[in-house]
DNA sequence: CGTTGGATTGGCT
DNA sequence: GCCAATCCAACGC
């Protein structure tokens, strides 16, 4: 599922009516049989979109400033979903480029904190449905041959990183920076 | 209840 | 390269 939403478009309307859009590049697929999601454990008051129909957004808060957006997969009561990791922006750069609090197209929607930063997504979107809805959805956009997808071990996990489950764009400059693969850290 | 650490980022050494 | 920021979900007592 990850794969399929490379090109395809992220859509979201402000409140002032400004249109935002940026083409995905860059995704992480993460499922309920699977240490590092957050559906392993099961249904919790956060996860339970998870676990919800599909095309929903799954939106959470981590390290107390970012939010991530997750398009949710599987049929209702499964646990999946994909992370959008970084996207090329298309239009309303200048609206972006003020909640970053930079010009640099690279680095408005390069990362999953700052595309949520960027689209304006928060909690408030969690569990909006991305098919029909008004505010966030996707659009079909021109899906990405399998050709042109690089895939390799998530990012930011310590558990579950030997599943090749990180897909994106390869060659796409707006693919967030990839960190070293050495992970052994000790404190904190 | 109290504790722990996180699907990150940006700034500083 | 390393680490603080800063909230809160999950888990243990």
């Amino acid at each position: 599922m990850g794969p399929d939403l490379l090109g395809r478009i992220l859509a979201r309307r402000l409140g002032d009516g400004t249109l935002l859009t940026a083409r995905i590049v860059e995704t992480e697929a993460y499922q309920q049989d699977d240490p590092a999601s957050h559906s392993y454990r099961g249904r919790t008051n956060r996860t339970e979109v998870m676990f919800g129909p599909p095309g929903h957004a799954y939106v959470y808060f981590t390290y107390g400033m970012h939010h991530c957006v997750n398009v949710v997969t599987g049929s209702s009561g499964e646990g999946s979903a994909v992370l959008l990791r970084a996207a090329e922006p298309l239009e309303g750069l200048e609206e972006m480029a003020r909640r970053r609090g930079t010009d640099d197209p690279r680095a408005l929607c390069s990362g999953p904190g700052r595309l949520c930063q960027a689209m304006g997504i928060a909690r408030n979107e969690n569990g909006v449905d991305l098919v029909r809805g008004r505010e966030l959805w996707l659009l079909e956009g021109s899906p990405v041959p399998a050709s042109g997808i690089g895939v390799g071990p998530r990012v930011g996990i310590t558990s579950g990183t030997e599943r090749p489950w990180r897909f994106s764009v390869r060659g796409d400059r707006y693919v967030s920076r990839v960190r070293p693969a050495e992970p052994v850290r000790g404190s904190r």
